[in-house]
DNA sequence: TGAAGTAACTTCGGACTCCTAAGTTGTCAA
DNA sequence: TTGACAACTTAGGAGTCCGAAGTTACTTCA
């Protein structure tokens, strides 16, 4: 860096720094969006969302949830025991396992947990802008980029058709070239999902195969 | 929502709400990311921000790294007096307002600072595995994401191109329609900034005509 | 010439977040 | 029956945030 001004050219921040710098500003948002949102709904941020991954996923332990929100377990604990306390989910032993217990919420806590999950959908509105076109181009570049930070293990390996293990890429040609085998209907690339309630996670081999087939063609 | 299984048919989540879902995720993983590079620097989430910031834009104020940031100023007040505590920056009177003071980092901060500045730098290699394409898309994409989300006042109006005094959009064909009248310099769509030193917020009837202007041919 | 206002903090108290480290406690295997 | 294991739970401590309530140096108006 020396002391000219900035020029528009070859020096300029490359296109990936950007978008990295752009995320950190929407992410920016999506935070303050959440606490302002959990607040008014008299919740905390991590209670909203332990509701909202309730409702969505069905009934869970509390080490699943500390996975797929990325916290460790005493963060977690400690928050169900609030949620608990205020009567919005209750503790069932877990089947599959000695010591877990099953975390389901009350009506009231569904209530809330539904009211949470709609909390990004400000975002949502912001995506309408975009044309279909730029709108499917971003969900693509989402998608990738989602599953780069998984391999990083940066991100839960959840939810995602591209991990799972009834996907199939790229089995046909035309509009919707993959396929899911669990519900056996035909898929585009933009039905993909990031939160499938049925996902069951590939083996790692798997995973990886069905990735590099999946980016073969388009 | 009835009880059976989910079909990949329109009934499915819509596409913004599933960009929606993928951007929290890749939020998620930012935050994660930003609390261990902190904590690994000796720092906290925050105070790697501030230094950032400052090393970024200048010295700043208190008032003006509270906007940036997205955090009130009871929070930047405390921060910083851990970051004075640990002389990594300095306070000096504000010219410019009779109670403010300017922060700057001392030569230790600076480097701490231009450490900080690369922390988002993983979400960059993330973004490497799109096309060039894709990756146009994505970032034009997320400039209109962000412009949607400062109108909301969601994001502060700091530092994009499109909301600048100085930019021109359009005033040209080919691949490079815009304008810098700042350094005077053409300018292609994606090599918009998010993040310019140089930037100066124009009126919002300006902001409003020129992005319009923007969005009009592209 | 003073009184009131304004801007930019700072301090305080309190709720939450999040971690590591150190227990608990049921179950299963040897 | 003695460990090992898994899934928590508790304790302790730093940090993050906020709203509310001071400070304090000017500015402005009467």
């Amino acid at each position: 860096m020396d002391t000219e001004p900035p020029y528009f050219d070859a020096n300029s921040e490359p296109l990936a720094a950007r978008i990295a710098t752009g995320l950190h500003k929407i992410g920016l948002a999506m935070k303050q969006q959440a606490w302002q949102q959990a607040n008014t709904a008299g919740l905390s941020a991590t209670q909203g969302q332990i509701l909202a991954t309730l409702v969505a996923g069905g009934p869970l332990s509390g080490s699943e949830l500390s996975e797929r929100l990325g916290v460790t377990l005493p963060t977690i604990s400690d928050s169900v025991r609030v949620l608990v306390e205020k009567t919005l989910v209750t503790k069932s032993p877990d089947p599959r396992h000695p010591r877990a217990s099953l975390l389901t919420p009350t009506p009231k806590g569904a209530e809330l947990g539904a009211r949470a999950r709609s909390w990004p959908e400000f975002m949502a509105d912001a995506v309408q802008d975009l044309t279909p076109e730029e709108q499917r181009a971003f969900f693509a570049g989402i998608v990738k980029m989602i599953r780069m930070l998984q391999e990083q293990g940066l991100i839960p390996l959840t939810g995602m058709c591209v991990t799972c293990k009834h996907f199939r890429p790229n089995v046909r040609t035309g509009p919707a070239p993959h396929h899911c085998a669990l519900v056996d209907a035909p898929l585009s690339s933009d039905q993909l999902r990031l939160d499938c309630q049925e996902h069951e996670r590939a083996s790692e081999t798997a995973r990886r195969e069905v990735w590099e087939q999946f980016l073969r063609r388009r």
